[in-house]
DNA sequence: CGCTAAATCTAAAACGATTTAATTATACAA
DNA sequence: TTGTATAATTAAATCGTTTTAGATTTAGCG
């Protein structure tokens, strides 16, 4: 914006048009006739004319945007699904403006005013992954009425696309039930946020008829150092199989344990849960249930587009996607042959 | 931006002051009194007013943000770079506008255009990752007159903040000459990618005199699988080192080594680079060089920054971070003790 | 050549904010 | 009361586009 950039009526002067003409030109409209639409752009490019988006979409009255605010760049759940979002997108013809709001509920807020700000024409909110008060966020998105989908967590009133979580661990339960255990470690992250308390639920649900002992631990974070230490803990009094929350978490465990030359699964079972990279770059490839994240960014586009399409605002709408359970080595020596 | 937002004449009008008086109240002028001040404020909550920033960045001519195009989120070193970039741009005042490439030199290009139509101040730009022309993204920036700063690659002309790759090699195989090694394997990506020849160059002149004997291998992709597969080629002549670009390519070495019942470092020494995530959720730690990436975020915001201020275009100016050799458990077994 | 229809082109308003210069209101002293 | 200085407000221009209705040119044809 220093040298003030090359506007349409400098190329209207250059060319001695009027400014209109040489909007529709470089629009291509048939208006104008296909010789001046060539002459426009010609010059356009000679003088490294760039439209200004600013002043297109203030007249526009539509940003051709929608608007991201994840948690957590830096976690690969939250990257893929980003990733994914961002090709689904583009394929809409729209841009997606990525905001981070590092697990911050403040920042999750400013993120929003900024897309409301910005004039999304959508906004896809994947919240916090730690427990906090959401409620200031929720308010905005909905004062806002912007169209917005909720993604890979449920929050009611709004639209939403999710895994289902709890059949995913349903499934994972009825696996490890297959090797008979009787002592079951649950390793999560801390209470209240909605993706883990909904995992535990499934879980000790599908447990409690199981006849296993079962403890459930609860770190600070969901990350790999917390799960490798409190792995460490487990040692005295080793379970038969050690489910987590996650697949880093899963992975923490797994190195602890071959560290202390325990075998898995012979003396331990180990599950994770995403089936991210960690499952495969595990030294023992981790039975864990896979999130399909780009169906969940492929709905969540297309849920998103639809409400943006439709001019009366309807029903809010959940899509509960399926999940898959994915057996690797980790899980049951015993019955590993019979389940594959 | 359907139901056409409040704006600030809604504001005036229900009020019955002008629409000066409500621009200057909102952006707190001492011109207004504070009584008026605070009713103008009031009833914008009320109202449920939010500025459009089309409209201010139009007049204002200033977008107060910042861009940065990276080639791939996934990829951890990307992401974290992303989320510090975001933290250090948020502190400046202004808001960061992420685009992704996908390592495509076209998406790139767009991505530099989309920043150039939303007239950021300054760009940030982390070149494609495979090898490819730039020139076409290259020429944009150039043209576009705005103040760039190109981050974790060197491209001539450009200020370029990046870590001494160089450098952190040399330390790397200083080390790994330490264990005498007779047999050296050098796992990189494809050829023609900055950082990688880089490396690449580096290590072969520090390996030179070491009088040993030295392979390189090029996959096509510096990804897990590829190296996983790469060293089960290896396991009929095992090297002493096996080099590795990054730590995920280690990773997957580490991995199907002790799959075969190789040990690490006893058989053979495994090196990754980056000190990512993977150096430390390996089943043996990984020997890495740290590249500071909270450093490169820090550098390049500053330099883009100050290259924003100052209305002379000033010399592009290079700045080459150190880099940090980590001795973990998986190189030199005989030697570990007098390293660390 | 004149007339109409079709093809091009342009004037002007609009989008929603900021900012400056000018205007009006208020306070205070003479 | 008047005048003046200061405080508070506002009118109007501006940013760079798009878009519509109207103006102008061109073409076709008898």
């Amino acid at each position: 914006m220093k040298k003030s950039a090359v506007t349409i009526s400098d190329i209207a002067r250059h060319l001695g048009v009027s400014e209109a003409t040489v909007s529709l030109a470089l629009n291509n409209s048939t208006m104008v006739k296909a010789e001046t639409r060539e002459r426009v752009r010609l010059t356009a490019k000679e003088l490294g004319y760039v439209p200004n988006l600013s002043a297109r979409r203030l007249v526009m009255k539509k940003s051709g945007m929608i608007g991201v605010v994840v948690p957590d760049i830096e976690n690969v759940y939250y990257a893929s699904l980003v990733k994914e979002l961002s090709n689904r997108v583009a394929e809409s013809g729209c841009s997606l403006s990525i905001f981070i709001s590092s697990n911050d509920p403040k920042k999750e807020e400013r993120a929003i005013s900024d897309m409301i700000s910005s004039r999304v024409e959508g906004m896809i909110y994947v919240p916090i992954n730690t427990p906090a008060d959401l409620s200031g966020s929720r308010r905005l998105l909905e004062r806002s009425g912007i169209p917005t989908v909720c993604a890979t967590t449920l929050i009611d009133g709004m639209s939403c696309v999710l895994c289902d979580l709890e059949d995913g661990m349903k499934r994972l339960v009825s696996h490890i039930r297959l090797g008979k255990p009787k002592k079951i470690v649950y390793l999560s992250g801390p209470e209240g946020v909605y993706t883990l308390d909904c995992r535990q639920r499934a879980f000790l649900g599908a447990a409690a008829d199981s006849g296993a002992e079962v403890t459930v631990i609860h770190l600070p974070a969901v990350d790999y150092r917390q799960a490798f230490e409190a792995a460490r803990g487990l040692l005295g009094n080793l379970p038969d199989v050690i489910v987590c929350v996650n697949d880093f978490m899963a992975l923490g465990v797994v190195n602890l344990l071959t560290e202390k030359g325990i075998s898995i699964p012979r003396d331990v079972s180990v599950t994770g849960f995403d089936d991210s990279v960690f499952s495969i770059a595990s030294p023992v490839p981790l039975t864990t249930v896979r999130q399909d994240i780009p169906a969940i960014a492929e709905k969540t586009v297309e849920l998103l587009l639809k409400l943006i399409g439709s001019d009366t605002t309807p029903e809010s709408e959940i899509l509960k996607l399926p999940t898959e359970l994915i057996i690797r080595k980790s899980t049951n020596k015993n019955i590993k042959e019979e389940a594959t």
